[in-house]
DNA sequence: TATGAATGAGCCTTCATTCAT
DNA sequence: AATGAATGAAGGCTCATTCAT
């Protein structure tokens, strides 16, 4: 649909917020009032947009899944990986737009993030002194920093945002293993 | 300071969006000029209170990690996790308002995240399969996903997004070692 | 055109200054936003009533003019002084808010012009001591003063304010053939 | 004092519109609440710099003046042209700024005023058939149309506005002289 | 006399939305 | 269905002025 697709184009260029029903209207060469023919407000294209990604997302997955045997775990695995990162990395610009608003420009301030920083500090120090494996300690930084705000994130939508030593045992744990941590977690009670 | 504190406090609860300098000053009860005394625009005070955000959050995790001597790695991760997830727990809205201006309410979009339904049933198939294990298969596609979407956020911030195969192994690799995956990793290629 | 007409009427009656556009939007019984479907800017519209002032000027002038036959240039000079001078008194205080921004009151402030004052008083004297003729002094003073205002604000637009010498010169010549000046100018160096 | 001097230097700059309070007191290095202890408002200065700005010309031309001795006309004259000259170029801006709120930019449009083109092409055409003697009809046209405009000026704040044909007859007369028309002037009835 | 924090009215401008055509 | 002129609420921001110290 031209409305959507110039939205989207708008949105990506200069943000959701920067970009108004006449600059879309316009862009699809079409008059400000024929936007509403279409869409009942500003808000509700935002919605059809979300959800445009979210099934084009999903059905690219399905699709890349579908060409293993069941059977092969770890290939289908690796394949969840791959697609799911090509989808994000064509489009995260997009998704951020679109589902938190992300101005253009703000993206710069995570590339400094001091609490990454310090993470990748620790995982460099401890695999130096042999504690455990990080071959690239900023790379996971990063992701067990996502994967804890992820989890924090979900805890908070759910409700359950009390079962806090329950998330720190499974970040550990996780994490442990994937660091191959010598020492056993130091688990305090349970 | 009291309009940093209203301003908080309101962009928690209507959004950053959805709170003018007026609702900010009314409910600092000072007068609206005064804002103006205090901070140049609407967007020095977001910025402000960004910063008051990061240096808070990092005061917290330093004294919490100082708390270890400095050998004691396994302590220190585990510490580095639940220090993090405590301050993140009691500010993620916070924290989500302020870097990305997730509108309250846009959340439960992520409760029924339709990316992470499909890799947990993935995850649990394979771990009913012994591919491997996952004792709690929605937390580890919660981990699994936002790790990902952290290292493409970082990617494209740092324009190194064509690094792909780098970026799956990294990703194949560290989670492997947390569930344990059985067979070697079917790397193609490189 | 509604709203130019409001405006004009209004920044003659407070000034252009003591105008906004709220007034402006008010005295055509439009509702604000209209006025920005119609000007960019509260400047625009001045730029537009200049041009349309200016538009309306020439074309008065031309007219006149045209009534003449070519050659006859004691007709058209008249003719000129004339039509100009109808304009401009249909209009000087809107000429002067245009182009000036003056507040009305501020007029006030020429009816006892010093200066003119003072070089009334020169040309009375000297027309009494039969050094020259001036039936009207004052009115000579405002044309003298005037002139003389016109071509400094001309050099300094120039750039050619240096050119002192040459300025008096003109000034000199001109006015001393108006008032029958009996001796030549008394040119002091070049 | 340092206030006016600041203020004074300021309009220059930026225009009197453009100049805060806030930008004087700052310039002259005092706290702003300082302004209101020396003059009521920020008009009250206006008027202050105004009427400064007339006693220092008038002092200058009387001294200027007083050096002539009373009879001699012809030198007096040419003395007040020169005087008042230098005492305008050195101040055109201020004087505009002061009594009419000229922004600085706006004094272009003068450059081309279509008004004065078109009398320029008068006097120039005249002149080149023999009609009158314009050696710089460009000068002649400011001289003429500013003497105009000063006639019509003190005429509207005067109220005398109706005396149209007197006005133009000054006018013609005046300038005849000046050019040394051929033809006596063309009245029209009286 | 001098200060400067605080004020609040008011300004210009934007923009989602409506509605008669 | 499509239009686009008109709307008016709302927003961010400025600044002359006040007043307790």
């Amino acid at each position: 649909m031209a409305l959507m697709d110039s939205a989207e184009r708008l949105f990506l260029e200069r943000g959701v917020a920067a970009t108004s029903v006449n600059d879309i209207t316009a862009a699809a060469r079409v008059a400000k009032g024929t936007f509403y023919v279409y869409f009942a407000s500003r808000d509700a294209l935002l919605s059809a947009l979300q959800e445009r990604f979210i099934t084009a997302f999903c059905d690219r997955m399905r699709l890349a899944m579908d060409r293993h045997r069941p059977g092969n775990w770890s290939a289908r695995l690796r394949t969840w990986f791959e697609t799911a990162l090509d989808g994000l990395l064509d489009q995260v610009m997009l998704h951020d737009m679109l589902f938190h608003d992300v101005r253009p420009g703000n993206r710069e301030i995570m590339k400094e993030n001091p609490v990454i920083t310090q993470l990748t500090g620790l995982l460099r120090e401890g695999a130096e002194a042999g504690a455990w494996q990080a071959a690239d300690p900023h790379a996971l930084a990063i992701m067990m920093f996502h994967a804890m705000h992820g989890l924090a994130d979900d805890a908070v939508a759910r409700g359950t945002a009390d079962r806090r030593r329950r998330m720190v045992n499974t970040l550990t744990d996780t994490f442990a293993g994937a660091i191959k941590l010598s020492a056993g977690r130091s688990r305090q009670g349970d």
